[in-house]
RNA sequence: GCCCACGUAGCUCAGUCGGUAGAGCAUUUGCAUGGUAAGCAAAAGGUCACCAGUUCGAUUCUGGUCGUGGGCUCCA
């Protein structure tokens, strides 16, 4: 038997060491700089601790914080970190689960004490002792029965409860100092590397998300290896709360809502409205473009066009109460599909007329519950920007590929470039022929593959009357929102009976597809306000200028420009008040408009603007001509 | 819906260990005619979310309701 051991590197170069060495002490020889980033490495694949010993030949990779294992890692102990701290605190305090998230961790804990802001900062400080005294971490690992009794033992009835559902003989445990928790690991070596950790909020959890179970109370946070990167998460966090669109709606005057008068519910100012406006013409004008035709559709329909459409099957936990009209009962619609159908079926269509794109800013109610409601982005009453396309098989692919280009370059028009698609496949309980799904599946990843966009597969994920694609955008914070959706249905073409003539002269069953591209407009705004942070790119501002005198005589000028400007379709406010320039200023500036123009004793009598741009400390002087054309042009290409 | 926190002027917030309230900004008025991020002054503005209870007395304490925020489940 040798006393060497062979390892493989990513890059696939070979390296010899000596047996007996664990991880750690490996990549100490490859490099002091990797040893020191080093958090928990993977051997063959499998994610180990970086104490592990190895004792054959394998293939190695390190995690190190710059990479998501990494990062899972370390937040996973950052969590155990922060139970210990808890458990010393407080005796009676059990756990349930304290898994790592996309940002940091949390741990669900069942307590008598509350928690408050002032319980975080005691658990942060006892955290701290933790890491100053500098405690290995260790792996243990015993049979399920042993691990049931230590559990058990010690009270920790939800951690028995998770082993008695595992099926594995073997557990492992981790043990830092006076604290051991079930985890199956890996974990950082020791709790001195957790250089850097904020406890950020507190909410209450179900005991396994289930609102039948206990509500357990829940502490996030993050942890970082060094205090500069908490910094700027925690910077970023500020940045977040500096962008919230509830708080620049309010101070552009966008819109409102009145908890008086109903929530999620929302009032559009006339700014708001004008930005809506702009949005949905332009939406409009691009879909007419792509072959689009527009439909109006009612706001409530009978219950029997429900029954027909199974909403009040499957929908009808987010449907509103009906009203009695005549006799019967009517629903506010909650989608806009059912009348598209109505409106396809009072036509014979035959395989000449498909495909059919049908577009409608539909508005529609839907009952969330009060806790869910959240601005624009969350509400209960929304308008989609839905349209659905009737085609034959043979067209299925193409109609993918345009909903899809069209969609990207929405997005980008929108300003949004980073995007990335997701694909939910067939469930288990779905409806529709097998052959249908995988025709539809395989269009979606073939239209895919055609735009060169990532793509994950949730296998299983999709809806049970058809898959899916759904495209997320990163924001300019590198937030991911979920946006556009591509959805076939084949549920709705059968309950309807819907068809159109072949080329047999035969009736066959058309595919449904459904599709938002913005989501909803209010949500959508929502997001554009924090994507822009208020700043909106010239051609979508409600206000696209700030005109304002210097002093009262240049007032006639100032609303000579102004109406001249209106003619051309511009979008300018004036403010000729008996303020001091300064003063006119700053609320201009506030208000975040891409220009603000001042017009004193010179500019009125030669024609010119003084004109100062967004995010710039100084003015320009041109003439008002120039001007104008200048930013005729900049609108048309959206700059 | 559930857990925690919160609800005071149009906005942002202070305050009252129980004796019905205050600041800044905004508004109105007066003075200042001002050249690129706040000129000066005065006035006006509140059923302290709503409903009960305890109390001589509740904006403050207790309970409930409604709403908001952070989460849990689902989703656009």
């Amino acid at each position: 038997m040798s006393d060497k051991i062979t390892v493989t590197l990513p890059d696939s170069s070979k390296r010899d060491f000596e047996k007996g060495l664990s991880i750690y002490d490996m990549t100490g020889q490859i490099g002091k700089g990797l040893q020191n980033a080093a958090l928990a490495a993977e051997i063959d694949g499998t994610p180990v601790d970086i104490t592990a010993v190895p004792e054959k030949d394998f293939s190695l990779k390190v995690y190190t914080f710059d990479s998501p294992a990494g990062k899972d890692i370390f937040w996973h102990s950052a969590s155990h970190l922060m139970a210990q701290a808890i458990k010393r605190l407080y005796k009676d305090a059990k756990f349930a689960i304290g898994p790592s998230i996309e940002t940091g961790f949390y741990y669900d804990i069942d307590t008598d004490t509350v928690f408050t802001p002032e319980e975080l900062e005691k658990i942060e400080a006892e955290m701290e002792k933790i890491v100053e005294e500098s405690l290995d971490i260790t792996r243990e690992e015993m049979s399920r029965e042993d691990a049931i009794r230590y559990f058990s033992e010690r009270g920790e009835i939800y951690k028995v409860e998770l082993l008695q559902e595992f099926t594995d003989d073997t557990v492992s445990l981790y043990r830092q100092g006076d604290f051991a928790d079930l985890c199956r690991g890996p974990h950082l070596k020791n709790t001195s590397l957790v250089k850097a950790f904020k406890l950020l909020s507190i909410a209450g959890a179900y005991w396994r998300g289930n609102e039948k179970n206990k509500m357990l109370q829940r502490i996030y946070g993050v942890a970082f290896p060094d205090k500069k990167l908490l910094k700027k998460h925690l910077d970023l966090l500020e940045e977040v709360k500096k962008r919230d669109h509830r708080k620049i709606g309010k101070e552009l005057d966008l819109f409102s809502t009145h908890d008086d008068a109903g929530s999620g519910l929302i009032y559009w100012h006339p700014k708001g409205a004008r930005l809506r406006t702009v949005l949905e013409e332009w939406w409009r004008h691009e879909h007419f473009k792509n072959g689009y035709e527009l439909l109006y559709s009612p706001h409530i329909g009978k219950s029997t066009l429900w029954e027909t459409s199974g909403h009040l099957g499957f929908y009808s936990d987010n449907m509103y109460s009906p009203m009695d009209i005549d006799g019967s009962d009517y629903y506010v619609k909650p989608m806009n599909c059912p009348f598209h159908i109505k409106m396809y079926q009072s036509n014979m269509y035959s395989y000449r007329d498909l495909p059919l794109r049908w577009a409608e800013l539909g508005t529609v109610y839907r009952y969330e519950k009060s806790g869910v409601l959240h601005g624009l982005l969350r509400v209960r009453g929304f308008t989609q920007d839905d349209a659905h396309i009737f085609c034959t098989p043979e067209q299925i692919e193409d109609e993918i590929v345009e909903v899809l280009r069209f969609s990207l370059w929405m997005w980008k028009t929108l300003g949004f470039t980073e995007i990335k698609a997701y694909l939910a496949t067939k469930p288990e309980k779905s409806v529709g022929e097998q052959e249908r799904w995988d025709t539809a599946q395989e269009s979606l990843k073939r239209a895919l593959e055609k735009e060169n966009i990532d793509l994950e597969v949730d296998e299983g994920g999709g809806a049970f009357y058809g898959p899916k694609i759904d495209l997320k955008v990163r924001d300019a914070i590198g937030r991911e929102w979920q946006m556009s959706t591509i959805q076939f249905d084949f549920n709705l073409p059968e309950r309807f009976d819907m068809f159109y003539i072949g080329e047999d002269g035969q009736k066959h069953r058309p595919y449904m597809v459904h599709r938002a591209l913005l989501g909803s407009i209010e949500r959508f705004v929502g997001i554009l306000i924090e994507h822009y942070a208020g700043r909106f790119p010239l051609w979508l501002s409600p206000v696209q200028a700030i005109i304002l005198s210097v002093s009262e005589e240049q007032a006639p000028v100032v609303r000579e420009i102004k109406a001249r400007m209106i003619q051309m379709g511009l979008r300018p406010q004036i403010d000729v008040r008996k303020e001091s320039v300064g003063y006119k200023i700053r609320e201009a500036v506030k208000q975040r408009v891409p220009y603000v123009l001042v017009i004193g004793k010179n500019e009125a009598s030669d024609g010119t603007v003084s004109v100062r741009k967004r995010g710039e400390n100084d003015s320009i002087t041109m003439p008002l001509d120039d001007f104008l054309a200048e930013m005729e042009s900049k609108i048309k290409t959206k700059e």
